[in-house]
DNA sequence: CGGGATCCACTATGATACTG
DNA sequence: CAGTATCATAGTGGATCCCG
């Protein structure tokens, strides 16, 4: 295999990001913000009720994840199910296509437990780098 | 293969989103910003000056494709590369870091190849039984 | 229990103009 | 060319209180 590292230029970016009529086609799992994918890993194993996702996703406020689950509903991520029960009960569980989701996120997950490590040791290196000026 | 989705309640949540030190490792490549998983991709084939990556960031601000790259910079997942020349010339470049973070976006980039059109989809569906209310 | 309603703070992103 | 400086804005996250 010959090394595709050459030493002439590199061909011109095409990029097609915005092509595709996405401009977050390279990362459409931020779906609005921080806290998505984390709720989504959190439904892998089924449903789950509003107050018992609180606990993993610690210090998250409730309209936080009201409005993260709102936004995973509206794209078809989750549902929502209302038990009409006194005191209430409401679950929410992963749809099909929100299922889909979870490979990039176990992908990125993996990403995390190899190489965070050694993310935080370069931050920690260029920090001393700085200070030593 | 037995269904995985039993009938029993799942196992509780034993999340270890925030046990390894990190808020964000379930989406550890949103290190910042939306804009870093772009600018990894662009630098996928090899390095790239600044005016280069640019375009296909099309409307990205000098200030934040600058911010951008200091932040991958910092965490290691790329270099900078000044050669002192008029007119100047810099070149950004991936680390063997950096390298690793292409899996991951590859997964997220085909995800959204295959997905984004039913995420959308749901979405103008979701819009309609808003306005038909 | 499962939220909704307010108000507030921060941060990411952006427009514009200027410089070594 | 490759940025920096300044200013402005919006999206996101949070605190607190309230309700069916």
């Amino acid at each position: 295999m010959p090394d595709t590292r050459d030493t002439t230029a590199p061909a011109p970016l095409t990029a097609d990001f915005f092509d595709p009529a996405c401009p977050q086609s390279a990362m459409p799992i931020r779906i609005g913000e921080k806290w998505a994918g984390m709720v989504v890993a959190c439904l892998a194993d089924g449903p789950r009720r509003f107050s018992e996702l609180k606990v993993p996703l610690r210090g998250i406020t409730p309209k936080v994840l009201t409005e993260t689950l709102r936004a995973l509903e509206r794209d078809g991520m989750v549902t929502r199910t209302a038990y009409p029960e006194t005191p209430p009960r409401v679950e929410y569980e992963l749809t099909d296509l929100g299922r889909t989701l979870l490979g990039p996120i176990q992908a990125c997950r993996e990403w995390a437990a190899e190489n965070l490590p050694a993310l935080l040791a370069a931050r920690e290196a260029h920090q001393e780098g700085l200070d030593r000026r």
